[in-house]
DNA sequence: TTGTATCGCTACACATTTTGTAGCAAGAAG
DNA sequence: CTTCTTGCTACAAAATGTGTAGCGATACAA
C-alpha cells in the first residue's frame, strides 16, 4: 500500500501527514492558493490574478502538487478545492479568523 | 499607528493579517517550527536537532521573524511561544487531526 | 478556410532563498 | 588558564522562485 503521502518528504522522513502537510503548506503560495480557491472556482488566469499575479510556472507547480495530494481538483469550470480540500479550507477560515485577533494584539503591543 | 503588521508582504500589498500570516508560514520551517515549539521549551540547538537539523542560518531567521511578530519569545529557558503564539498553536493541533483524515482519504483512493 | 480570442501551460534566463559546514565570541565551571 | 556549551554568523554552493514571451489547442466568427 503505497500513496502520494509516501513521497520524499522536505524536513522529515517519517511521512507523517502533519510533516508532509507542513511540507507542502510551506512551498510559496500554497496556503494562497488554497485560500483564493476556497472562496470560488477560478480558471488558471483568474487564479494567477488573484494570487497577485504569481508567475504561471509557480502556479503550476502548486496545482500539479494540490491535485496529486487530492486537494484541488480541474474540470470544465476550472480548479476549485476537492471535498478533502474543503476541509482544509474550513481550516483557513478559523486560521482567518485568528488572524484578525493577532493583529489586534500587536497593534496594542505597540 | 503602524505596526511589525505593516512591512512589506510578499504577494499581498494589502497588509491584510491573513496575508501577513500566510506570508509567514509559507516560508520554508516556520509551521515545524512553531509546531515544535508547542510540544515545549527548546534552546536553540535543540530546536534545530528536533527541526530536522535545519540549518542554522534558516532557523535564526525564522525565529527573528516570529519573534518580531510577538509569536515566538526567547529566555534563559529557551524558545518558545508566546501567548498569542499559543493560540496559533491550537490551530496547528487542529490541523493535525485533518490531516490524519486526509491520509486515510488518500489511502482508500488508491 | 482564415481570422481572432482565450485557454492552460511551458521555456528559459535571471534573482532570491535555502542549505551545509565551519567556526567565532561569550558565558559558566573547573 | 582550559574546557565545555551556548546562540549565532560567514559564505559558497545548491535549490527554488520569478517574469516575460509565446506555443499549441480549442472555440467561435467571417
Amino acid at each position: 500500500m503505497e500513496t502520494k503521502m509516501a513521497r520524499p518528504v522536505r524536513g522529515s522522513s517519517t511521512g507523517r501527514p502533519i510533516m508532509r502537510l507542513f511540507d507542502v503548506l510551506g512551498e510559496r503560495w500554497t496556503l494562497r492558493i488554497l485560500w483564493e480557491l476556497k472562496q470560488e472556482t477560478l480558471n488558471f488566469r483568474a487564479l494567477r490574478e488573484r494570487c497577485d499575479k504569481v508567475s504561471p510556472t509557480s502556479l503550476n507547480k502548486r496545482l500539479k502538487v494540490l491535485r496529486e495530494l487530492n486537494l484541488v481538483v480541474h474540470d470544465e469550470e476550472g480548479y476549485s478545492l476537492s471535498d478533502t480540500g474543503q476541509g482544509l479550507g474550513s481550516q483557513l477560515l478559523s486560521l482567518h479568523e485568528w488572524a484578525e485577533t493577532w493583529a489586534t494584539s500587536l497593534v496594542d503591543a505597540k
